[in-house]
DNA sequence: CCCCCCCC
């Protein structure tokens, strides 16, 4: 019969021995769900034919499920197939078998239109497809052999090409794609671009310690994470490098843990003593993906929600010292240092980095940055960015829109003035509103989940002296009111320790007054201090020696008054709730 | 074999 729809004729033998055929047309001869244990992961293997040959290793990759639709494709749908690659997969130990991934395709004519088979194809053996090529070419149909003596291919500092050093070289080898690896088969290559390295991290726990780096790798096929353990980290640390690609083989792959990672792959792999690497010298590696960005303006910054991981990239308008720290809760030093990044929204957010990459940073300049998958973070009423140990973060990046933005900022975006979206709304000076008590009853504040923030010029009508003052934990940052023991000892139940010393704490409760009403407020040591022109530990131990002196005291700050910063917020205790304000600072009119 | 992601 004539073969009307031009079906791509011999078009299976030249693939699938490995050579190159661009947009080859095929009819689907029958279709099949692979059950592969996931929803996400389902996958269809067809019967294909170009007129001539058929093979029933056909797979349609996960990626174009939405393509095929639910129902699969109908037997006799003829399509285009637009972008493909040729794998060998260890047939469950009946031998390799070669098989052909469709990575994209387009659908030229329903099935039920044409409604027939076109032609009387054959199958195409094993035998044929396997036949070694006269030329030497690239089919060949092993898998990469070992390393010599099992020694994977280092990096070596003399030779570009490491593999020249060991005659193991991976180059074209016909490689496995990464959506194909299963714990379950150990013979492979994969060829897959780096698109993050973490940085070198140490452990130590009881089951002992070390350190350990990790890859994310991408081909086009799907992306999976490689971590490599103590001496791979020294071996591959240096020689692997972000953006580009690689040969990889003999490594360990165990499930994923999802709960560490959001890579699409339900495996993840290990590097072992054998594992091999070797960068890919090939000139076109164009076809395996590059990372991609989905880069959000900061201004919609402002309504995300506070964990989300978020693309950025802004200039650095200005950056601040390295700082060191302790951990409040593991006692960890920490280092951080703190960006403010703008961009084209006229927006700005500060960024915080960590550890060896706050060190490392240098924000003078004014430089272009880049942060794939920051944390987004929430400190008094207002957002952060903030790096985590997935996140990539380059440096003027040679992308169209770190040109944009520096084209942007180096005419007139540096001048202009931008929000910063982590203005706390809670002591900024700016963001203070002047309200009366009046108006605060008013207008209901308080409901909000921070609670609201607001100024008063207020007169201390009334300072209470009963339990002015209280013994803390002398702990630096912690305030938490100490148990005496009558035994010279002090505990503190917050850190969980017993003491010698203690520390004296002021928190007031004072009635304060301005023009259109008054309000119990309460106030914490610093600004008391401020209010009483007195330390808290000179009020310790004037109380000490003569208890009487209290009232006299809290009657120095009656009728003071001040521009006073209150927080109003409902707090529920027993129960109960109600209204409470705190007066966060105090500052001296200035008239 | 890690799996923390921190502070004001």
């Amino acid at each position: 019969m004539v073969n009307q729809y031009n079906l791509s004729e011999g078009a299976l033998q030249t693939i699938m021995k490995g050579g190159e055929y661009t947009a080859p047309i095929m009819q689907v001869l029958g279709i099949k769900k692979i059950n592969s244990g996931s929803a996400d992961k389902e996958r269809y293997r067809m019967l294909l034919s170009d007129g001539k040959n058929t093979i029933s290793f056909a797979m349609l990759t996960t990626q174009l499920k939405d393509a095929v639709g639910s129902g699969g494709i109908p037997i006799f749908t003829i399509i285009k197939i637009n972008r493909f690659i040729t794998s060998v997969i260890n047939n469950s130990g009946k031998g390799d078998t070669r098989v052909l991934l469709i990575l994209d395709m387009q659908i030229l004519v329903s099935g039920e239109e044409v409604g027939e088979k076109i032609g009387s194809p054959t199958t195409l053996s094993d035998a044929v497809i396997n036949e070694q090529p006269s030329n030497g070419s690239n089919t060949s149909t092993s898998v990469a052999k070992p390393a010599q003596n099992g020694v994977a291919v280092a990096p070596s500092s003399s030779t570009a090409n490491s593999s020249s050093t060991n005659g193991a070289s991976l180059a074209g080898q016909l490689t496995h794609p990464i959506s194909s690896l299963s714990p379950y088969h150990n013979k492979w290559v994969i060829k897959a671009r780096v698109l993050n390295k973490s940085a070198i991290r140490t452990w130590s726990n009881s089951r002992g310690e070390g350190k350990l780096f990790s890859v994310d790798l991408v081909d086009e096929s799907g992306e999976i994470r490689l971590t490599a353990f103590r001496d791979q980290v020294d071996k591959f640390y240096d020689y692997i490098q972000i953006d580009k690609v690689y040969y990889i083989s003999k490594c360990q792959l165990k499930p994923a843990n999802k709960q560490f990672s959001n890579l699409k792959n339900d495996y993840e792999m290990t590097m072992t003593p054998d594992t091999i690497i070797q960068e890919c010298f090939e000139s076109d590696n164009s076809a395996i993906p590059q990372t991609k960005y989905d880069f959000v303006n900061i201004d919609k910054i402002a309504n995300m929600e506070p964990g989300v991981l978020i693309d950025v990239i802004g200039v650095v308008k200005n950056v601040g010292d390295l700082q060191t720290f302790q951990a409040k809760t593991t006692g960890r030093e920490l280092k951080k240092k703190e960006a403010v990044l703008v961009d084209q929204s006229n927006t700005a957010i500060n960024l915080t980095l960590w550890g060896a990459e706050a060190e490392s940073f240098d924000g003078t300049n004014h430089p272009v940055v880049l942060i794939k998958g920051a944390r987004l973070t929430e400190f008094g009423g207002g957002k952060n960015i903030s790096t985590v140990s997935s996140s990539l973060m380059k440096t003027n990046p040679d992308i169209p829109e770190c040109y944009r933005l520096r084209h942007w900022y180096d005419n007139g975006g540096s001048h202009s003035d931008a929000t910063n979206l982590s203005a706390r709304s809670g002591s900024g000076s700016l963001s203070t509103t002047w309200m009366s008590f009046s108006e605060v009853q008013d207008q209901g504040l308080g409901k909000a989940e921070r609670g609201d923030y607001y100024q008063v010029m207020g007169t201390i009508l009334l300072m209470r002296s009963e339990n002015l003052m209280y013994k803390a934990c002398p702990t630096e940052d912690c305030n938490k009111k100490v148990i005496d023991l009558e035994n010279g000892m002090y505990r503190c139940e917050k850190c969980n320790r017993e003491f010698p010393n203690f520390k004296y704490r002021l928190l007031a409760s004072m009635n304060v007054g301005d023009w259109s009403g008054n309000q119990w407020i309460s106030m914490f040591s610093s600004e008391v201090e401020k209010v009483l022109g007195m330390t808290a530990q000179a009020v310790g131990e004037t109380v000490e020696q003569d208890p009487e002196a209290l009232t006299t005291i809290t009657d120095k700050a009656n009728f003071k008054q001040f521009v006073m910063k209150c927080r109003v917020k409902m707090e529920t205790y027993n129960d109960e709730s109600r209204l409470k304000t705190v007066c966060i600072k105090v500052e001296d009119i200035n008239y």
